[in-house]
DNA sequence: ATGGTCGCGGTGCGA
């Protein structure tokens, strides 16, 4: 069967909870993964979500900052959260889905501050830390999480030279350092999962899924970074069939900083 | 040369 998925940093749900909706009504993913929600408990926009189609939504948030939420039109079997690097942010949850049955995983990744030096920037420290917790949690949870698994989410870090606009002017910028890189691949490899987007598309082309706000005109200068990932492991790595990444919704009026990124499994 | 712009919440912080 076919299988659509979603994910998407928001950057204030509640803010552009009309975008979630025309988005849900024009592309009709069976599972939408939102980032930066910024959105406390019990003050989820719901109600325009339920009226969209999709009834079943997995929410964690907290004031002002981070926040990630899993919005359904198929039912979850289970839910999960998890807290990384002893700290209370609202980075991950996780589902089951009732059929499909696939484990979906939803991470919002520390964005590691401005100076790529753990020693004297402990933002960047904590983001090193969570890729760390990450890798040790998945070497742990592939001997027992059987089954499909995609992993989505703002994960912070565009690893491939084709990733940014520029791979020699970005190699001492947060998000495209090496240490990132290799930590990132570290993850990867420890949960043996594999990079939808680039099963589909080839790294030789450009692929960005965020654009700055700063910057007097983001699609002119088109200095991206492709932050945001969808990965697949447990038998479905060679199940996704498109890659559909939402340029355009940048241009939207008051639009997120990021993009939609949808795939299609057959499943 | 070292900015620039967002969103949150009510000032500066995080991105």
């Amino acid at each position: 069967m076919g299988f659509r998925l979603a994910t998407w940093n928001i950057n204030s749900v509640r803010l552009r909870i009309g975008q979630v909706v025309r988005f849900l009504e024009e592309e009709a993913p069976d599972v939408l993964c939102l980032q930066e929600t910024k959105c406390p408990p019990g003050q989820f926009p719901s109600a325009a979500l339920h009226e969209a189609g999709y009834h079943h939504i997995c929410d964690k948030g907290q004031s002002g900052y981070h926040g990630v939420a899993i919005i359904s039109k198929i039912p979850f079997a289970q839910t999960s959260m998890r807290d990384f690097c002893d700290k209370q942010d609202a980075r991950h949850v996780s589902v089951r889905l009732q059929g499909p049955d696939v484990t979906i995983h939803n991470f919002y990744v520390p964005a590691g501050g401005d100076e790529p030096d753990p020693q004297i920037n402990e933002k960047f420290a904590h983001k090193l830390g969570f890729l760390e917790e990450m890798t040790s949690w998945f070497a742990d949870k592939s001997a027992h999480e059987k089954g499909a698994g995609i992993l989505v989410g703002d994960l912070n870090i565009a690893p491939l030279e084709h990733d940014v606009w520029s791979h020699r002017q970005l190699l001492k910028v947060v998000s495209h350092t090496p240490i990132e890189v290799e930590r990132l691949l570290g993850v990867m490899a420890a949960g043996q999962w594999s990079d939808s987007m680039r099963k589909i598309i080839d790294p030789s082309e450009k692929l960005y899924t965020w654009w700055s706000y700063r910057g007097r005109d983001w699609e002119a200068s088109n200095r991206g970074r492709r932050l945001d990932h969808i990965w697949a492991r447990g038998g479905i790595e060679n199940a996704v069939t498109a890659i559909t990444v939402r340029k355009d919704c940048r241009g939207w009026e008051r639009a997120s900083d990021h993009v939609p990124v949808i795939a299609d499994f057959n499943i």
